[in-house]
DNA sequence: CTGAAAGCGCTTACAG
DNA sequence: CTGAAAGCGCTTACAG
């Protein structure tokens, strides 16, 4: 491989200036320059990461810790993922992908054998095995996800409580007053996916605030389950006049199961889910939903990684950061006044 | 941090009988063997990975090069990551994901800085950018999906054509005289996604040879214009009875669009799809379909490379492997005997 | 069975 | 403005 000695060689001076020209971090007569970036040019030389990593400490890579559950919905991840990638690269940084199952290990791998510069942490959970390992590690780490404890670490996650406040409020404003609310799958929640209850409660004590009745259940993260459970739940309730999803499994069924029934939106039932908007593309889900924004969270986690990366004095004496995204309502339709009599099983006796 | 000298200094050896009774690459005493590895563990010693990299000129690490499309599928693509990750783990190496648009300057940056010792590229074109500097890189490469040109690279992908001949047997044996492919949209072709017309090619070569009567499409990427598409067509040939589905995004359409023709499968109409298990059932396609397998092409596409790196003599020597992986039919019981006075559209007349 | 030394390819104070 | 040298933290022939 051509090195920078051959760089040197060629353009007929030292190791020390052929790497100053190239850098630009000291002042090099213009004739010098030329020569070397021709030098380089011609060769063809890139530097060699991993020398470079040593003699700076620098390895401009960053690490990607992705954890993917049998009962989470993939999909979603991915748009994490180039959220976190895209603007690593941006940014001039490279991406260390993790999906191993064990995290705390993988962390640790990468982390104590200096491979990346800083860490992002997906999906994490209340009390994440993760964590403790990553504040004593030493590069920096943000993560996309609210931890039960959120010191030593910059922290990135969606306002999931406003998020159920705002859907409770949408749909009281629009006069419904019984509504169903189908969350992710409950072991999402034993696994510490606090983001779950986090909504879930919210919308709890807001429906008993504004005096709305609410019947809250665990949704399953497949199909054809989760579409048995939307059965199920408006067969148990004729006469809810509002649904609310934070289950993108549920989000994806809803439409076949709507459509059995005979029912339409906002017609029959208003419908409000929580997912991001690509999510809706790709599955033309038609229904007013609450963003999640799962590319920009990405990357703001990785700008501000990348803060504490180059700023040394962002290490550990500036406070860290707490950001909870705003939550946004799009509107596409699927909400409106309820029903003057409210059923959403008699069309499908009809049918059946 | 801690290094091998420190190491060395509390066992009481030298840093090279360290490293060695570290690697156990040579033989060295029980108890200084025992002093050594009790000394890493006490100060929590692990090698430096850039310094390794350097001396060793191996970085345990793999380049997995994704390409994102605008008018291709998304969560297709996590499907083929994720079995390159969780392979090149098992097998000891990290995976450095890249992700960005330019893939030709990105295989070029991390190659000739010698940031992996081998590179996966997915989603590769008859005509792709990235080869002629595959190529000329240092490390080996293995490809997902297959080029125009494979010399110099191993290539693992599905065999399209034999899926294409499969489908149209399959609905020939059960007598279907007239069918509908809807494949991936015409610019994926045009960008040189030749596993499109691959299968088209082979559906129409084969329908032909059955004397069956075939109507090919592109389809959309993206809800709801692949729907509307699927409604024109199912409208435009009223007598078609079978469906063939080269297109993810049409297959998580479908169900909708059977519901809303009041259409059932096999009743009314057959459907084959293409595409993953995992994917089947996130979506709960209920839909017979063949299996891509991208996981298992990810691992297989993993497995070749890391052989090329370890053993010297494959590097250039052995023969590069093509490997098109036999398409399987999943039976879900959505082909059957075509119905005696087939009509797709007359249901949906009933119901408007 | 073990140690001293060279070398991997960079960067960056230190000298001039 | 430029060069010689040290050093980053490993591994591995070379000697004994």
């Amino acid at each position: 491989m051509v090195t920078i000695g051959d760089i040197a060689r060629a353009a007929g001076v030292s190791r020390s200036t052929a790497s100053y020209a190239l850098s630009g971090k000291r002042s090099i007569s213009a004739e010098v320059r030329q020569r070397v970036a021709e030098a380089a040019r011609e060769l063809g030389y890139t530097p060699n990461a991993g020398a470079r990593a040593l003699a700076t400490s620098e390895t401009m890579v960053i690490g990607l810790l992705a954890q993917f559950h049998e009962d989470e919905f993939a999909p979603a991840m991915l748009q994490y993922m180039l959220g976190v990638s895209d603007t690593a690269r941006e940014l001039g940084y490279d991406t260390l992908l993790v999906t191993e199952a064990d995290g705390a290990r993988a962390l640790r791998r990468i982390t104590s054998s200096r491979m990346v510069d800083g860490v992002v942490l997906l999906n994490v959970a209340q009390d994440d095995a993760r964590l403790p390992l990553l504040r004593s590690a030493p590069q920096p780490g943000a993560l996309v996800g609210l931890p039960g404890d959120c010191s030593g670490v910059d922290v990135f996650d969606f306002d999931f409580e406003a998020a159920g406040r705002l859907m409770v409020d949408h749909m009281h404003r629009l006069q419904h007053r019984k509504l169903i609310l189908v969350s992710q799958p409950e072991h999402v929640v034993q696994r510490g996916g606090a983001y779950v209850w986090r909504l879930q409660n919210a919308v709890v004590e807001q429906a008993r605030a504004r005096g709305i009745e609410l019947h809250a259940v665990f949704g399953e993260s497949r199909q054809p389950e989760v579409g048995r459970t939307l059965h199920a739940l408006l067969d148990a309730h004729p006469t809810a006049t509002g649904l609310l999803l934070n289950n993108e499994a549920a989000a994806a069924a809803l439409p076949s199961v709507l459509h059995a029934r005979g029912l339409e939106t906002p017609r029959d039932l208003s419908v409000i889910g929580r997912y991001s908007d690509e999510f809706a593309r790709t599955f033309s889900l038609p229904f007013t939903s609450i963003e999640s924004a799962p590319d920009l969270l990405g990357e703001m986690a990785v700008r501000q990684l990348v803060r504490r990366i180059v700023t040394p004095q962002a290490r550990g004496d500036e406070p860290h950061v707490l950001r909870l995204l705003t939550p946004e309502l799009v509107d596409r339709g699927s909400t409106g006044l309820p029903p003057a009599t409210p059923s959403n099983t008699c069309v499908q006796g009809g049918i059946q």
